[in-house]
DNA sequence: CAACTTCTTAACAATATCTTTATGCCTATT
DNA sequence: AATAGGCATAAAGATATTGTTAAGAAGTTG
C-alpha cells in the first residue's frame, strides 16, 4: 500500500536511459522516462514526480529551458545528469534552480545517494495531520483551528483539551483520563475545572453550546468528540 | 551593516583553509574557520552558521563523527569538501546527512554555486525566495527587508529571528525551538531575550506593536508569523 | 582609543489565562 | 411535584505570561 517514490528521467540517449532506469528500479523507485524536453515537461505536469533527473543535452530544446520552465511552477528536486564537466555549465545549472549536478560517467551508488539526499530536503514539507468534521478543522502541525474557514483562538489548555479529544475522536474519554493527560498524573479528581474549560471551548466552536455538534457529554463518564471525516 | 550569511569552514590544511576562506569572503560570506573537529563542533554550536563546509580528513577525529554529531542537533546544510573521490566515501557521507560532496580540486565558482544551492534548501518548507504579506517583504537572497517599499534595518539576531519565523510562516514555533535555532543547542530556556528581540522587531515592522499584523504570540507556546502570500 | 551599535539583563507594567466560587438548569428518581 | 446529583455558565480574583523600557556590558568600526 506504500506508494513508491516516482522519479522522472529526461534523457535522450536510450542506452543511458535504460541503464539509469534499471538502476533506479533496482533501488525501489518507480521510474518514468522521457526522451525529449517537451515530453519531459508534459510528464512532469501529469505525473507529479517526487524527483526529476534531467540531462541537459536534449534533441528538441535546450536543457536550461526545461529547467527554467519546471522551476516556473514546481519545487520538485531536480538533479542534472550531464556529460559536460565545465565550470560555467555547472554554475549556470545550479543557479537556474537545479539541486545537484552529477557528471557522466558517475558511480551508480553515488547517483542513488545523491537522490536520497535530494529527497531528504523535500520531505521536510510533509503534509500535516488534520482533524475535520462538519465546519471544524484542526491542523495539528500548524496548531491552528478553523471554524467554517475562520480562525478560532483557543488558549493553551483549551487547545490541548480539544486536540486530545480530536485525536481520540469517536471514543469516550473519561473525566479522569482527561484530567491526568492534561493536568498531570497528580491532578485532583475534580471535574469542575474541566466543565469550565469545556464550556469555554464550546462557546468558541459550537453554534449552540446547549446542543453541541462536536464535543458530546457522556453523563457520568466523560466527553466524546465527533468522528473524524478524514479517518 | 547587513547581516551576512555565516559559513563555518572545518578544514585542517591551512593553505586550503585560507584559499577557501578568501574565495568565500570575496563572495560576501562571513567565514569562520576551525582547524580541528572539536573546534568545529564547538563553533557550530556557538556561531549557529547558515552553512558548514567540512573536510573529512581531520587530525583529531574522524570527519564522519563530526558529521554525525552535527546532525544530532542541527539541520544546517553541510557540504563535504574532500580530496577523496571514492564511491564508498561519497555514499557514506551523503547518507550520513551531508547535503553535498565536492571533490578537490574543484572549480571555485562551482563551490560557490553549490553553496547557493544548499542555502536555497535550508529555507525550511518555504521554498520561495521572498516572503511577502501585506506591506512586508523579505528577500532571503539579498537579506533585505522592505516595509511598504521602505528599507528596514534589522540587526543580525533580529534578522535571523524574523527569517526563521518567515520560513515557517503559518506555523507556531515554540520558544525553545527558536532559542535553540538561534542561540545554539545549549541556549538557556529563558525567553526574556526572545521577548526583548520580538519587541524590537515589532517596533520596526508593526504599525501598532500591541496589535501585531505579522508576528503573533501564542501565549504559553511560541510565536507564529502570518502566512506567506507567495506560498 | 573613542564613538557607535548591538546584545543582554533586570525591573516593572500590561495582558492573558487559570482556577475558584456561586448559581441555575436539566434529568432521573421517588 | 419535589428532590438530588450531575452538568453548564458567568464572573471575579489569583496566577502566570508577555511586553516595554532603560541601563550597562560587550562588541565593532573608524
Amino acid at each position: 500500500m506504500n506508494a513508491r517514490i516516482r522519479i522522472l528521467l529526461i534523457e535522450d540517449n536510450k542506452n543511458t536511459c535504460s541503464y539509469i532506469s534499471a538502476l533506479l528500479d533496482k533501488n525501489g523507485y518507480a521510474v518514468t522516462t522521457a526522451l525529449t524536453g517537451r515530453e519531459g515537461l508534459s510528464l512532469a505536469a501529469s505525473l507529479c514526480p517526487n524527483l526529476i533527473l534531467l540531462d541537459l543535452g536534449l534533441p528538441d530544446m535546450d536543457g536550461f529551458q526545461v529547467l527554467e520552465q519546471l522551476r516556473g511552477w514546481s519545487h520538485v528536486p531536480i538533479l542534472i545528469v550531464s556529460a559536460c564537466n565545465e565550470e560555467q555549465e555547472k554554475v549556470a545549472a545550479l543557479d537556474s534552480g537545479a539541486d545537484d549536478y552529477i557528471t557522466k560517467p558517475f558511480y551508480p551508488n553515488e547517483l542513488t545517494a545523491r537522490i536520497r539526499a535530494a529527497l531528504r530536503h523535500s520531505r521536510g514539507s510533509a503534509h500535516s495531520q488534520v482533524y475535520k468534521a462538519l465546519d471544524l478543522e484542526i491542523d495539528f502541525d500548524k496548531r491552528i483551528i478553523h471554524l467554517a474557514g475562520r480562525r478560532v483562538h483557543l488558549t493553551q489548555i483549551e487547545y490541548q483539551l480539544l486536540s486530545l479529544l480530536a485525536e481520540n475522536a469517536g471514543r469516550v474519554l473519561t473525566y479522569n483520563t482527561i484530567l491526568r493527560r492534561i493536568w498531570g498524573p497528580y491532578a485532583e479528581e475534580n471535574n469542575q475545572i474541566l466543565r469550565v474549560n469545556m464550556a469555554n471551548i464550546r462557546r468558541k466552536i459550537e453554534q449552540n453550546p446547549a446542543q453541541p455538534q462536536y464535543v458530546f457529554t457522556e453523563v457520568g463518564v466523560g466527553y466524546r468528540m465527533r468522528e473524524n471525516e478524514n479517518g
